[in-house]
DNA sequence: ACCTGAACACCGTTCAAGT
DNA sequence: ACCTGAACACCGTTCAAGT
């Protein structure tokens, strides 16, 4: 992954923002995100903690990285009979991405809201928008909707996959996550269709007020 | 707000529960999440830090219950003419709590991932799906949609309100958030009252994987 | 170009002890 | 019942200086 030019005449080694990303990915798997603190990731390196500000200008910057690399495996897109087939893939594909690392949900949650980091969903879904003559602003909102409910989901989830783990009350521990995960996706993209079929931007709700 | 019993006789001050968590959201809407600590929380309390520890046996749990006090204005249901027009008004009312205090969304969104808080629109929803004869798990599902898409947008929107009041580029500054808001929000709705018409357990995906 | 050493200005939390 | 004083074990970040 990294092919830094062989040096053989001295032990020293070189850090690239590669291997600090990757040490810091490795420190949140295996003690999630409270403890990937930049001395003990330093530390991982065999570095002081103020060697790491010549690689990243600061942490939100740092942990920005490691998010973009949570969210690297979404970049290729594939294509779907429609925009809404579409989204749910896209969706499923954007929770598994955030279940493969400890507390993925909670460090991309603020990374995204910083505007440190890409919208995972926005460029594929504006793709397959073009592709399927769907209109833009559509895509647009699906992506909105999609991103937001499955972060703070997978957020939530992740807090209960923890919990359990440690206290393990053993309960009411095994609720079944998933599917309700499906149904609620399914229900967010099935409003993608549904606004085709009616007046696209007539208002929904006469919001009284208290 | 608190009537804590008149003591003429000594300058001597204790205090409460409420007390606390006031101070505390005069701080966040002041100087913002990062800077509600608990030492600056004692300072504003005239008590030493230590002290903050008698009424709350953790920060997460002082701040779960600020977060309760933000979330508090939406306990009272309005009933509307449908489960998805419920949901719309009680997400735009969700998104005015998170908005009237700095960084209510951020605070919000890790109280409910920790399950330290209520759900905020799950009761409500669930007393309206009664009323309306609509079923129970519809009411669910749409309350998590909408929960965690309106903790998601608002927690995005907060940051850019205070990058645009410190930075202000000016350039494009003015974008029309609410609108898109508006029209995520109604697209989610549109999904509770679209499965009616459909197969309400049935597959939108088969997902394929890479 | 990449890193050390040392410091600055903080954190949340605990706990014996006071009143 | 409510709080003090003092400590413990940490933080992110800066910056002159080294190689």
């Amino acid at each position: 992954m990294n092919d830094a030019p062989a040096n053989p005449t001295t032990k020293r080694v070189r850090r690239t923002q590669g291997d600090v990303v990757a040490a810091a990915l490795r420190i949140l798997d295996d003690q999630g995100l409270p403890d990937l603190t930049m001395r003990r990731l330093a530390e991982v390196l065999g570095v002081q903690p103020s060697a790491l500000y010549w690689h990243f200008e600061s942490k939100q910057l740092l942990l920005a990285a490691v998010s973009s690399r949570i969210l690297a495996p979404l970049a290729q897109a594939e294509p779907a009979a429609s925009l809404s087939a579409t989204a749910s893939v896209l969706g499923a594909r954007l929770r598994d991405c955030l279940l493969d690392h400890r507390d993925g949900a909670e460090l991309v949650s603020s990374s995204l809201a910083l505007g440190l980091v890409d919208p995972p969903l926005h460029a594929a879904l504006a793709v397959e928008a073009r592709r399927l003559d769907a209109p833009a602003p559509l895509a647009r909102t699906a992506a909105e909707a999609v991103t937001h409910f499955v972060i703070g989901y997978v957020f939530h989830e992740q807090q209960r996959l923890q919990a359990d783990a440690l206290g393990a009350t053993g309960a009411l521990a095994a609720e079944r996550v998933p599917a309700t995960f499906r149904d609620t996706l399914a229900m967010i993209v099935a409003g993608i269709d549904a606004p085709l079929t009616r007046s696209p931007g007539a208002p929904v709700l006469d919001a009284p007020r208290s």
